[in-house]
DNA sequence: TGTGGTATCGATACCGGTATCGTGATCAGT
DNA sequence: ACTGATCACGATACCGGTATCGATACCACA
């Protein structure tokens, strides 16, 4: 059992030629019904099971999807890998996940690495990769959908949002429930270039209607419910005047949250809170914060499934983008 | 730019033979730097980069480290995954995940195919597959690492904890508390076998000291805030006289907490809400939930560092069995 | 000058499959 | 019985790298 058996061991074990038991494993034509039943008898005893190197190689292609997510510490893009994984099960093809951390050069590297490998296809979080790596993707010669934007030129394909428009659509609705003492807070600003987004075109909106941010306030690392919760005792401290905190994620709205629960301040009453994603949690907290239903799970499977029908269209089809629209969720906010 | 690039391009534009393009790129013995100098600028100006299907395929292993975790909806596992990246990040390896979504079936069939990858070593959640997966690890002869439980015989070496000990522990705890109405409310229970263990440690302690659950119960689907909510909801309401709810979970029980806050139970005063891992989520609600705190990052960092050292000791080291030890976060409960 | 050692390189043989094409056998139709 | 088509199968040539070993050149030293 401890020698690795190869193919021609199973074509000796069943008494054909090396060829014959490829095609009997892999359900090709051209070989009888009696010499299937032989082949898949004999690989089942003898313990063997395919080398997908040899096979890759061979065929000059592999069933691999390469999945390039920035980061794993919030839920978000594990629901997108979900989804991934949902839409690719039973295809025969298999997701292979890289997490760059939002670090530029580590997702260079990590594309690098897995188009070494030539997978199927390739899944990338975001529209704005620096031009090395556009380029990169733009000679890959394998089908490519960007995930989770739209604000931008996509390479090949694209499944997402506008991050701009979620940010204009929110301070919409803030603006129109009356809330004049905004502040932001956020986190890791400078790398999550989405959650920029969202914050410009929210601002921007503001200002056409004559408004500014009082001020706002960005923590370092990562966005976490710790982190929020500290945010919005330090904003409201120094400005107790507030009465809406637009933060770049729930995450960071739910920490705004536990705080002002213990601080005594009525959500949304005197302070509206709002977050980016709705995510399940909230259910914690009915109507409590106000924030925009983003489809993870949908950008991933669509995503996938591009990939899919890409390859399944032998000649590259044509690039696609497809919007997923998240939805403004009010809650317990009421437009005055 | 369109042609696939081989070493064989490099080679020739630089000048030398394919072997010293090829010890060049990787850094081998036994090349002037000249030639060094002059393949890889052949390498950078005509954009190659290696095949790793190749390469692996001729030197018979791969720097890939296949992870298999059973769930992406909950944020545990994907903290797991971040410590494997961590660890593996700069060490040439790259993980490669698969989900099981806790079916046994397509855990062996996601094995087999990692396993067809010829990976350098595997990480796998859980230490009680089927005897026939089982075999196939064993058979595998590469380091594997299985995760997240210490009750069982591992394939090979093993990070986690025990989580009999774990659901002991915690009835010890509240029964130290004086709690005396106990619920059990769980998810999934006929996959999650680590659940399962959690729960049978809890109510073995609970007998041992004359004590039985007064009731529980099992939601269908997956863990989530929701669940937790309408369990403690039902719970309640068929049992005002209960003082504590065991929770599968930190998702249940913070959605236990959510129904409790609207509810108007005190918690803890009332009701002890009992969770399990220790998320980050807590922070926002200090000291409510009784919970015991996993370490999932470190878990992944250090099976990933097992792979690694089993791998540089060229031959397979032995087998090594790492407890980390949860720890019991009792909040604002205080035993009377 | 002869000898041995080291540094550098290339020819060749694989790694374990798949694509391709040719061969013999079987069978229907005339 | 002969022809052409279809079926089943195997021999052979790769896929794009790496391992191995031998060849060459250069140098130190006897």
């Amino acid at each position: 059992m401890k020698s690795k058996k190869t193919l021609q061991d199973v074509a000796a074990a069943a008494g054909v030629s090396k060829m014959t038991a490829s095609r009997a494993l892999r359900g090709d034509k051209d070989v009888s019904s009696t010499n299937i039943q032989k082949v898949r008898k004999a690989a089942r005893e003898i313990g063997y099971f395919g080398n997908h190197l040899a096979a890759s190689l061979s065929s000059k292609r592999s069933d691999l999807i390469g999945v390039v997510v920035p980061s794993l510490s919030n839920i978000v893009f594990p629901q997108v890998m979900s989804g991934v994984t949902n839409a690719l099960v039973g295809t025969g093809f298999q997701p292979v996940f890289g997490v760059t951390d939002y670090d530029p050069n580590k997702e260079n590297e990590i594309l690098r690495n897995m188009l070494s490998w030539r997978p199927g296809g390739l899944i990338v979080t975001g529209l704005d990769q620096p031009e090395e790596t556009r380029k990169l993707l733009l000679d890959a010669d394998v089908p490519i959908v960007q995930i989770m934007d739209v604000d931008g030129t996509p390479v090949d394909s694209c499944v997402g949002f506008s991050h701009a428009k979620a940010g204009q659509d929110m301070a919409t609705a803030i603006l129109a429930a009356g809330r004049k003492r905004i502040a932001y807070a956020g986190c890791n600003i400078d790398k999550d270039t989405r959650a920029q987004k969202r914050r410009r075109g929210f601002v921007d909106t503001l200002n056409q209607h004559g408004q500014t941010l009082v001020t706002e306030k960005i923590a370092d690392g990562l966005s976490s419910v710790a982190a929020g919760r500290q945010l919005a005792k330090d904003l409201s401290e120094h400005h107790p005047d507030l009465d809406c905190i637009y933060f770049s994620n729930d995450d960071l709205a739910i920490g705004g949250l536990s705080y002002c629960i213990d601080a005594g301040i009525a959500v949304p009453k005197t302070m509206v809170l709002v977050g980016f994603n709705g995510l399940e949690l909230l259910d914690a907290f009915p109507g409590k914060v106000v924030t925009s239903r983003t489809s993870r799970q949908e950008i991933g499977e669509t995503a996938a499934n591009l990939i899919l029908a890409s390859l399944k269209g032998a000649r590259s089809a044509d690039p696609v983008t497809t919007v997923i629209e998240p939805e403004v969720l009010l809650g317990d906010l009421k437009p005055k």
